[in-house]
DNA sequence: TATAGTGTTATAGTTATATAGAACACAGAA
DNA sequence: TTCTGTGTTCTATATAACTATAACACTATA
């Protein structure tokens, strides 16, 4: 059918990770590829590019991108198959009406002025004593 | 009148740091102290616990303490006198309406079964994208 | 079988983070 | 002045995070 049979390779498209942010490398590329797959850009059965391209997308060594994917195969998001590569394998997307509602929400947030570190901060703090 | 002359000492609760979360100790205690402060719990002019206080209650070295106090320093939010303590300078605090409105938001993504971490991880996203 | 594309493991070295412990410096009150 | 409470600096050590490099193992295809 299409180019690869059943699943497609989707090409993400990751970002360099920031080094200076005080977040190890490998959380950051956790966070990454996980986001994709919450927003249902990768869904189960897509293939990840191979680890030695992710290396050069998110820029940081390989042994930093393994560490990253064994944290998310055990969450369960991800499986590996030596010599092919790494699938999703679970299902994790939010449903499209929750993530409008969070754009609007940030849309409010921004009008008030705040910066994204100190509505992290609020929101972790409020979650704690809700 | 009350027991210091014109700013009491206030005690605010902190709590021991996670020191399995992947977060920096230090960027853990930086947020602790940066949310009173924007809580309005700490307002200009309150002194903090002496460090080797800050210390026991964040259970970390005081290096650590120093590096997070020094951070909030450069930010403006603190300051320090030696030999007298340090003191909070600038007034960060967030309108009490607008921590209503992030309380009503954070009670709906519970009702929906988003964690805190996904919901961080979504509201960076939807951030950047707005 | 041979080859290319992939994941995996291992070693060594560097830097950042964090700790422990000690000493020093200043402010304020006795 | 002396003492206590405070911030500050320093050195040494340990661990975690990250990098660079190389080698190895499996899969699929020619």
């Amino acid at each position: 059918m299409d180019d690869k049979g059943n699943n497609e390779r989707r090409r993400p498209k990751f970002k360099k990770v920031d080094k200076h942010s005080g977040i190890p490398a490998y959380v950051q590329v956790m966070n990454q590829v996980k986001t994709e797959v919450i927003l249902g850009r990768l869904v189960p059965g897509d293939q990840l590019p191979p680890v030695r391209e992710l290396e050069t997308m998110f820029d940081v060594n390989v042994n930093t991108i393994l560490k990253a994917l064994d944290k998310l195969k055990s969450e369960g998001v991800l499986s590996s198959e030596q010599g092919v590569g790494y699938f999703v394998t679970s299902n994790i997307a939010i449903e499209s009406p929750i993530i409008d509602e969070l754009g609007e929400f940030v849309r409010k947030i921004k009008n008030v002025g705040l910066d994204l570190y100190t509505t992290i901060l609020l929101i972790e703090e409020v979650w704690k004593n809700e």
